[in-house]
DNA sequence: GTTGACGTTGACGTTAACGTAAAGCAAGAG
DNA sequence: CTCTTGCTTTACGTTAACGTCAACGTCAAC
């Protein structure tokens, strides 16, 4: 993995802009290196980014996604905490499989109405 | 099915406000017939309700939503119109297969993140 | 007959997630 | 040295998706 990205580089390969980017920052789910002024983006932060981008398409709030991302490194913190955290990591597992069972349905209902599609074309 | 609900009973139904509902509507997404001025809902607006809000939790803008909600009804239009109805169908489901590979992606990194707690839990 | 629950239509306010414009530094190319 | 390119900060603008509030109608109940 490589470790020195500036912030086109990531906006381009994203697709998204620098503007995104210096946001996510301000709200605290990003913290590059600085050499002189610029931002310098790590492995790690590229990855963070990503997790960020991937919650969006799933419906997160930035918010949401920020919190996803904290389950990550383990923060080694005290007892109480990582109990916390469990718990979070398991109501977010919860949600997801919740979120993958309406998307079945969806997918379901979708075939139909392409069955639907396919055969009004055919008698046509 | 029912086929009869006023605005309060599909707001706490789904647990949303009437202003959402007035507000779908706005949008030409859902369209009561009218007794006098209140507006009552049919069954079948009521399953287009539902999709909505499902589209909502998968992360989808209204507009998406509305999209999806086009797709159930045919709406017997010529046969090009039904060739790009079909594509559409396609590509949403393609969306949605790709959507629930994101969330078995997050679920596979969230056990880890699980089991890395439990560890940690372990040795306090 | 007025109170209260429920409905209506505007109109304006709010929050999240950026976009956009202004103004400036820093480094390489010509 | 100037020009261009890319980065920076600051600040105000924008869009989607509602929330909130005001002002009113209506119908049953007390």
């Amino acid at each position: 993995m490589k470790n020195r990205y500036t912030i086109s580089q990531l906006a381009s390969e994203f697709k998204i802009t620098p503007r995104s980017i210096r946001f996510y920052e301000e709200k605290g789910m990003l913290s590059p290196v600085r050499e002189g002024s610029v931002r310098i983006y790590s492995g790690s932060e590229k990855t963070k980014l990503k997790l960020i981008l991937r919650g969006k398409r799933l419906g997160f709030s930035l918010a949401q996604s920020g919190d996803i991302i904290k389950m990550y490194d383990p923060k080694s913190g005290n007892n109480k905490q990582m109990q916390t955290l469990l718990a979070s990591i398991r109501d977010k597992q919860e949600l997801l499989r919740h979120q993958r069972q309406e998307i079945n349905t969806l997918l379901k209902d979708l075939k139909q109405a392409e069955d639907k599609c396919l055969e009004a074309l055919s008698k046509s």
